[in-house]
DNA sequence: GTTGACAGGTGTACGGCGTACACCTACCGT
DNA sequence: ACGGTAGGTGTACGCCGTACACCTGTCAAC
């Protein structure tokens, strides 16, 4: 029931999930699936669990920094291949064990490598929802086309009203598409940006390390 | 009306703002509201809009690096006054005019900073949602003490059963409280992590900009 | 071989939601 | 005096999650 949820959230997206329609997709009367779930949360719950279970397992010959990247983009690949994945992960407020079972194998990974419990701890902060393979889109996605598209002119205008309200973005894109700019913002590469950040609080972290950081307060 | 949802929202929380109630509370019928907003999603980006508004406008006398801790420091302000936004926020796809002028003009400090356009683009990518005051709870709020507590026992068999399925947590835990442990993952200082993260990103920001990076791809 | 527990499917019903659509009213510039 | 417009009204539709009472088949214990 969990992977018929999962497919049918794949293919027609997390928001047409509801418990009817879920049902109805399994040939069974919607009240049936509360006799497998207590309630639609514990169902998004198990999807998300789902995903988090096509994470590849941590390799023990790597060394922390590799082993670290080398889960995380797994991950990413995970949440990749169920695009709803993402906002589910956000939406859940609940700590499912196969959470923190991932949590604390990666905690695991840091821990071998030489970091304290402490760094440790911070460290897993800073990666935020890096550690599922995501990170926040700070642009849309490109503006789906919905009817006419504006003329030419309209276009113009609306162009020169953008450039002139957020230069600075302007610049961004035009510098980030190599200045077609066909429609502003039109899409970052999200996966180099993931590993950009990625590599550079990988690179953080390691400086701490080796410097023996202590968290300062208390 | 904005202003009304927003004070609902904060009241309430922003589950239980919905169109009818949000009506309710202006003595008005809800079919009303679409007067004044297209649909409920625009309700929830004017309510954003409302939130960012709040973010205290950028310090042209401080360097890039204390005008961009500043200013996302003061995003986190207005966001921690309003519980229910980081959740808004994070469900929002669309990019309201405020929201543009927020991130043009962060983006403005780090140009005048001496970043790159390039350079700024992937750092910002970097902050992700950190460039709205906050970042992902890791660990569950203190979870809500609905029912009788366990009894001693129970609890002893809990917390045995958990230190031996997450034991990295459970160390991450105890270094955190300096293990008095009353429930595991009590709470992290979020402010500390959020500070912890955000400084270790404008060093390594300020690292790159230093060396002249720029992005190597295509 | 009967029985009783239990896993799991059924049917009905309730209260809530967002919002389409047609209508009404008060005001204001002409 | 009048037409447009801003904004409030009332009704209705189709969705949602899920409480509650009920039914059915399987299988172990007696």
């Amino acid at each position: 029931m969990l992977r018929a949820a999962v497919e049918l959230a794949d293919a027609v997206g997390i928001d047409a999930v509801s418990m009817r329609r879920l049902a109805q997709e399994l040939g069974v009367v919607p009240m049936a699936l509360y006799k497998h779930v207590a309630n639609k949360d514990q169902l998004l719950d198990g999807m998300v669990d789902v995903v988090l279970g096509e994470i590849e397992p941590a390799d023990p010959d790597l060394d922390w920094q590799a082993a670290v990247r080398a889960r995380v983009l797994s991950a990413r690949r995970a949440v990749l291949r169920h695009p709803w994945a993402r906002q589910a992960i956000e939406s859940r407020t609940h700590r499912t064990p196969t959470v923190l079972g991932y949590m604390d194998s990666l905690a695991g990974t840091f821990r071998r490598g030489g970091f304290s419990a402490d760094l440790t701890h911070h460290v897993m902060h800073a990666l935020g929802n890096r550690i599922w393979g995501f990170s926040p889109e700070l642009f849309d996605e490109p503006p789906a086309p919905d009817a006419a598209p504006p003329s030419a002119e309209e276009q113009q205008a609306l162009a020169a009203e953008f450039a002139a309200r957020y230069p600075h973005i302007l610049e961004i894109a035009v510098a980030a598409t190599g200045d077609d700019l066909s429609g502003v913002g039109a899409g970052c590469d999200e996966q180099f940006e993931f590993e950009f950040a990625l590599d550079l609080l990988l690179d953080g972290f390691d400086r701490l390390r080796a410097q023996g950081w202590s968290s300062a307060r208390r």
